[in-house]
RNA sequence: CGGGGCGUGGCGCAGUCCGGCUAGCGCGCUUGCUUUGGGAGCAAGAGGUCGAAGGUUCGAAUCCUUUCGCCCCGACCA
């Protein structure tokens, strides 16, 4: 069998990226341009994210429903923001049973004009709100330059919109939610983020507010990993989300929406990934721990097969996501290899050695060779395994902690800005100005991502033309 | 939409300039035997209307015309 490897990172990070996707098992180009198939082994992962996700929605209150795909192009009508921002990336269909329809449809590319449209329906009195709907599902931007998870054609997500009686509550909610999506990274995912605000070019079409959560991939580049955002009375306006409050005058509601997409899978991939393939955060692993069984001959696979096959046992029953490698026309080496693409956070060898000695060869995905190599008594495996686990989870969110902090500079000008961008992120202060943000695009390649929440009390000048400024921005180049 | 490249078994390609016999090669796949502690070896097989349509010719993957599709680089987004 020949090897199979990816070019390295720093070969052509691009490409290691595609490979990597298609290798590990996680996705495949569909026959319509710019959309994927998502694999029995990305959506595992894509599962483990959502059920997390899930719970913690409905712990806050929020219930899940189902609006249709299709959206009459009237609606998109209404808010002038959001027309101009989704018009270029609609997909319309035009005909039904062979006619031609009277009203156009959109296929969603986001919800918030359908789901407002029935809020108006829906709310009618103080006593309604709030209303808290999160939707599962897919939705379709005709993307011109796609990549599998990072940016396809139709993507996975679900979309959170709420309607709320007061500006102070639907605030509240959308940080609330980022907090729910920091944590989600931090935890799960092992992927240190920043919660901040997105500038006026940045932000959603129609929100009053956009807040984002900001992650840093290998190649410094930045990556959106969700947004929450505050709509205030914009689409209660267009659609007519009105109600009576207490006092019985009739009130436009306040609304949110916000959103994590199957795009975080491209996240962790460019997060954790290495030369050698993916790496699965352990907590949310399709499998955490894969047997790799070796032998020679019959007499010893009956022997090793008994030890490997309790293991088995012993490792589900005590929640492990296990899986036992038993193909007999591969060799083990092979096997090392392939789920060292697919990210498995752990492998456990069984061999004769072991079955003599009662040990195990345990193999951390971290740290690839020797290094992440220990030999460990069958006995208590579960336990050591479980530790194990929890000792990758921590180290990866510290190793890309430390990486993101390594490569954020505080540059002295503009000049500077421009060099560090290139290669790492810029905190800088910043005047707030469309024109500093646009002269920083045009000159360095560079976007504003956010301007952090919590920032100390002081003031700076503007990196871009000097004027006094209140709050720092990061500055990078991004996805 | 502008510029560059490509369509040949599942994947990657050669062959095209200069038409000629059963269209090759590598990987993968199937079967068997030997292997298995870092991407195994040998043997025997299966698999292709050469992107599509039309034309030239005794004869087209190859020449001509038309057409479809895909990938890469410049204006958007989770």
């Amino acid at each position: 069998m020949a090897e199979d490897k990816l070019p390295t990172r720093a070969e052509d990070f691009a490409e290691w990226y595609n490979q990597l996707v298609i290798k590990s098992d996680m996705a495949d180009y569909a026959p319509v341009r710019g959309c994927m198939v998502v694999k029995p082994y990305g959506w595992a992962l894509w599962e483990n994210i959502t059920s997390w996700l899930d719970r913690e929605f409905k712990e806050t209150g929020h219930v899940n429903a189902a609006f249709p795909t299709l959206i009459p192009m009237s609606f998109f009508e209404k808010e002038k923001d959001h027309v101009e921002g989704f018009a270029p990336e609609l997909a319309v269909v035009t005909h039904g049973g062979g006619e031609e329809l009277e009203e156009k449809l959109a296929v969603r590319p986001t919800s918030e004009t359908i789901i407002g449209h029935m809020y108006a329906k829906w709310i009618k009195s103080w006593r309604d709100l709030p209303l808290l709907i999160v939707q599962w599902g897919s939705v379709l931007r005709w993307e011109l330059r796609t990549k599998l998870f990072l940016r396809t054609a139709e993507f996975y997500w679900h979309e959170g919109h709420t309607a709320h009686a007061s500006a102070d509550e639907a605030k509240e909610e959308m940080y609330r939610i980022l907090d729910i999506y920091e944590r989600f990274c931090l935890e799960e995912a092992a992927i240190p983020v920043f919660k901040g605000t997105k500038s006026e070019t940045e932000r959603f079409a129609g929100a009053h507010t956009t807040t984002s959560i900001e992650a840093m991939m290998w190649d410094k580049r930045a990556l959106q990993s969700g947004t929450s955002h505050y709509f205030s009375t914009n689409f209660a306006k267009a659609f007519e989300i009105q109600c009576l409050a207490k006092d019985n005058t009739l009130q436009f509601a306040e609304t949110t929406s916000w959103a994590i997409s199957s795009r975080i899978i491209g996240a962790l991939i460019m997060v954790h990934g290495d030369d050698q393939g993916m790496v699965m955060p352990p907590r949310l692993a399709p499998i955490q721990a894969v047997i790799v069984p070796i032998y020679k001959n019959e007499n010893e696979k009956t022997k090793v097969m008994e030890v490997a096959d309790r293991i088995f046992m012993e490792l589900k029953s005590a929640k492990i996501r296990v899986k036992m490698d038993d193909r007999e026309n591969v060799s083990s080496g092979f096997k090392f290899n392939d789920w060292e693409m697919r990210g498995v956070p752990l492998r456990i060898e069984i061999g004769p050695k072991d079955i003599e000695k009662g040990t195990v060869a345990l193999a951390r995905r971290d740290k690839p060779g020797k290094e992440g190599k220990t030999f460990v008594s069958q006995s208590l495996l579960d336990q050591a395994v479980s530790g194990l686990l929890d000792e990758i989870q921590s180290s990866l969110l510290k190793r890309a902690t430390e990486y993101r902090d390594a490569n954020i500079h505080n540059p002295k000008d503009f000049e500077e800005l421009k060099q560090v961008v290139q290669d790492g992120w810029a905190f800088s202060y910043w005047c707030e100005s469309t024109e500093c943000e646009k002269k920083t695009k045009e000159e360095a390649k560079a976007t504003t991502r956010n301007i952090p929440f919590n920032q100390p009390e002081q003031e700076g000048t503007c990196i871009v033309c000097g004027k006094p400024s209140k709050r720092k921005v990061y500055f990078a180049r991004a996805y």
